[in-house]
DNA sequence: TGTATTTTGTACCGTCTCGCATAATATGTA
DNA sequence: TACATATTATGCGAGACGGTACAAAATACA
C-alpha cells in the first residue's frame, strides 16, 4: 500500500465532524492572509492568483469557501474591522487619565498602520473609503459605519474625561472627538507614503495637547 | 553660415507650424479627461479604452502624447496639484483675517472634493497615498511633496496671523498647520463616502474654532 | 463493504488588459 | 508635383483576469 496519507494535522473545523472531504485550509487563517492582501496592494490591484497563493487555497476552493473577488474583499474589511476593535477596545474603556489613554490609542493605531514586512500597509477603513467605496453602496455602509465607530468611541471617551473633570466645562466631546478622528486619518495616510514613525507620532502629541489645552 | 538654425524652440502652441498631420486633440484638455477618471476610479480600475474614449484619443496617440499609463497618471496628478495650486494660492496668501482665511480656505477644498457628478471625487493626493505611493517610490515623492506643500502654506498662514496678533503668541503654527492639514485629510476621506456636506462643514467648523480659541 | 457527501486539483473559457506594429491620412517643404 | 514629417486609425498579440466545469480524492454513514 503506497498511500501518502495527508491526513491534517490540526482540525480545521473544531472538533465538529463534517461530512465530506476535510478541508485542507483554516478559513480564519486564510482570511487573514487574503486580508493582508488587500491591505497591500487595494481591491483591483490584488488578482484571484495572488489570493490563491497567499491563502493556499485554489480558486475554487476560495470561491466555495468566502464567495467571489468582492464577497473576499468585504469579508476581509469585516475582519479588519473587527481585529482593530479587539485592539482598541480594552484602552478605550479603559479608566486611566484622558491624556493617557489618548497616547495609547494613538501609537496602538500607528502600530497597526505602520505594520507589514512590505511597506506600512495604513488604515483599511481609509484606504477602502478612497477606492471602492464611491461606487459601491454596500462597502459605503460599511465605512460610514467604520468612521462612526470611532467618532462614537472618541466621544464616549471624552465625555467620560469631562465627568471625571479632566475636561473643562466648555469642551464639546463631539467636536474634540472629530478633530482626534481627523489624526487618525491623517496618520494613516501618511504612513501609507512611508512618513516616519518619529513624524507621525509628533503630530499625534501636537494634536492631543491641543485636545487637552482647553 | 547656417541659415537653418531654427528649431521648434517654441512649444506647438496654438499658432505654430508643426510639421506633420495636425493633431486632433487638445493635450491640456484630455489631460483633464484623464485626470477626472483616474480621479473616480484610480490607477488601477482605470482601463486604457475608457481613458481613450474619455479622452477622445486612441491608443496610440495617448501613448505618443503622456507616455504608458503610470506616466499618464504622473502627469494627471502634476495637473491635478497645479489645478489645487492655482485654487488655493490666492487664498493662502490673501490679507484676510485667519478665521476667514481658513474658512474660504476649506470651503474651496470642499468644492474641489465633492465635485464630480458620478460622485465626490475626493482628494487625488490623499487617494494617491492610499493606493500607489507605497509601492512606487517616485509616485511617493510627489506624494509627499504635496503633503509637505499643504503642511507649510497653513504653517505659513499661522505664522502670519501671529505676528498680527491674531493668535495668542503660545500658539505654534507647525502643530496649528498639522491639525489643518489633518481636517483636509478627515473631510476629503469622508468625503469619498459621501458624507454630505453638511457634516463636513460641521467638522471644518469646529476644527476652526479649536485652531483658533486662545 | 458500498454509497453519499464534500473538498481538492486541473484545466479551461471568454473577456479584458496593455502596449505596439502597420498602414492610411494630412500637413509643410523642396 | 514629390518628398519628409507627424498624427490618426485599425487591429493584433501575448498574457492576465475572474470565474467555473469536471473528475479525482477523502471522509462519514449505512
Amino acid at each position: 500500500m503506497v498511500q501518502k496519507i495527508k491526513k491534517p494535522v490540526v482540525k480545521p473545523d473544531s472538533t465538529a465532524k463534517r461530512r465530506g472531504r476535510p478541508r485542507a485550509y483554516q478559513p480564519e487563517l486564510a482570511l487573514g492572509k487574503a486580508l493582508d492582501l488587500f491591505r497591500k496592494h487595494g481591491f483591483a490591484a490584488t488578482s484571484l492568483d495572488e489570493l490563491s497563493a497567499a491563502t493556499g487555497m485554489n480558486r475554487p476552493s476560495l470561491y466555495g469557501a468566502f464567495g467571489d473577488k468582492r464577497e473576499l474583499y468585504i469579508k476581509s474589511y469585516a475582519r479588519y474591522r473587527a481585529d482593530a476593535r479587539a485592539a482598541m477596545q480594552e484602552i478605550f474603556r479603559d479608566e486611566l487619565p484622558i491624556r493617557k489613554r489618548l497616547e495609547r490609542i494613538f501609537a496602538v493605531a500607528l502600530d497597526i498602520y505602520l505594520s507589514g514586512e512590505a511597506g506600512p500597509r495604513g488604515c483599511f477603513t481609509v484606504m477602502t473609503a478612497a477606492s471602492e467605496a464611491v461606487a459601491d453602496p454596500e462597502i459605503r455602509a460599511l465605512v460610514l459605519e467604520g468612521f462612526s465607530e470611532l467618532d462614537d468611541a472618541f466621544a464616549n471617551c471624552f465625555r467620560i474625561a469631562k465627568k471625571k473633570h479632566e475636561l473643562p466645562a466648555s469642551a464639546d466631546p463631539v467636536v474634540l472627538a472629530q478633530l482626534a478622528s481627523a489624526t487618525i486619518h491623517t496618520i494613516a495616510i501618511r504612513a501609507r507614503a512611508r512618513v516616519p514613525r518619529k513624524q507621525l507620532e509628533a503630530i499625534v502629541r501636537g494634536a492631543i495637547d491641543l485636545m487637552l489645552r482647553a
